[in-house]
DNA sequence: TTCATAGTTGATCGATCATTCAAGAAACTT
DNA sequence: AAGTTTCTTGAATGATCGATCAACTATGAA
């Protein structure tokens, strides 16, 4: 990160990477400084501590879901349910590029961060609730498609189930077999909800 | 823990359930001690690191699989399908039991620890495979009742996916309607796989 | 030019981290 | 009873943690 981005978006920005890569824990504040090519004190001119810095990365990640992650698959194209796909095809390509080791870096961050810490979860259950609204929206477009009765919601959100927990074994096989394994059966249901009864 | 359990065992079931709480990072040396009631000279004597523990923390939940997640839930039922729901419906009482703050003890490990930690992705990676392999035998029982051509491996990983995603979403939420969800719909998955065609 | 505000520097802080070790107690073997 | 091994005790270690602070520079308004 070139020394011309101003500081603050720097420390966002290296936090989004090292938290995505080593977990909010796992990131210590030198690794963070080195990283960012920025001294302690000008850390704490910007944030109050490295909890409110992880609190910036969240709202970052979520500003991020609809060009880094929507967007893209949007363009792919214009069948509701293959822009799902296309976005779990695009979580393949982030898992693949990561040689399997990087998941999902908001459910890293889900497993991690203590459930007592509720302003962070409340931030984390955004993301996922603005993923599943995401799918949501493409579901509804397909409604007619899918055998009545199909609760939308419910469908949502196991379709982000399928994909953080997909992840999550391809991450511990080192092996994207696991996680093709579970779009694939979910691939199946979709051909089960929406063929002729 | 009773002092008239073994240290050795104490410790291990110190750490399987501060792990399972609050992760590998999360549990200070000093934390498992006091709640062990071990000294660190003691640990040491059994241990070669915090490391070592971890490894026969993941073989200790690979021995509970069995006697812990899948013979309970053999009990319920004798149908190879709700014998899968019945584990599924394990994880349901663990989720409620810990406020929804606690997933699954493995799960969260695999998103933690570093996946250059080869050894230890492997015993996760074991663990999996058991959870895997248990399901993969209930389809197997009922294989004549699915569909033909259903990939059983590929649906088998595929319901560890959504146990392991409904957990987490789950925990964020601070609430058992996500994973509830993901469940309802594998079961109108499975409906659908043996319905008649 | 002056002054206030914004941002930077890096040494330093106390707390806590995993680990070590010398000493001694307890549990065995003979 | 004597000797040997196994296990326990807890203070101490050096490293690293997140955070602080006073001194300094850069920026912008008057």
């Amino acid at each position: 990160m070139s020394k011309a981005t101003p500081t603050r978006d720097r420390l966002i920005h290296s936090a989004l990477f090292l938290f995505w890569e080593r977990g909010f824990a796992g990131t210590s504040m030198s690794d963070l400084l080195a990283h960012a090519q920025v001294n302690s004190g000008s850390f704490y001119h910007f944030f109050e501590s490295k909890e409110a810095l992880l609190k910036a990365v969240l709202d970052e990640y979520l500003a991020g879901l609809g060009p880094q992650i929507v967007a893209p698959a949007y363009e792919q194209t214009n069948d509701p349910i293959e822009r799902i796909f296309a976005i779990l095809a695009g979580y393949r390509g982030r898992i693949l590029f990561t040689n399997c080791q990087y998941g999902c870096p908001i459910g890293r961050l889900a497993l991690e961060i203590d459930p007592e810490n509720r302003p962070a979860h409340q931030l984390i259950a955004e993301n996922f609730r603005g993923w599943i609204g995401a799918v949501r929206d493409c579901l509804e477009q397909a409604r007619h498609r899918l055998r009545s009765g199909t609760d939308l919601d419910a469908l949502a959100t196991y379709v982000l189930a399928v994909m953080e927990g997909g992840v999550m074994i391809s991450r511990s096989y080192a092996a994207i077999e696991p996680f093709d394994q579970a779009v694939s059966q979910l691939r199946a249901h979709f051909n089960l909800l929406t063929s002729p009864r």
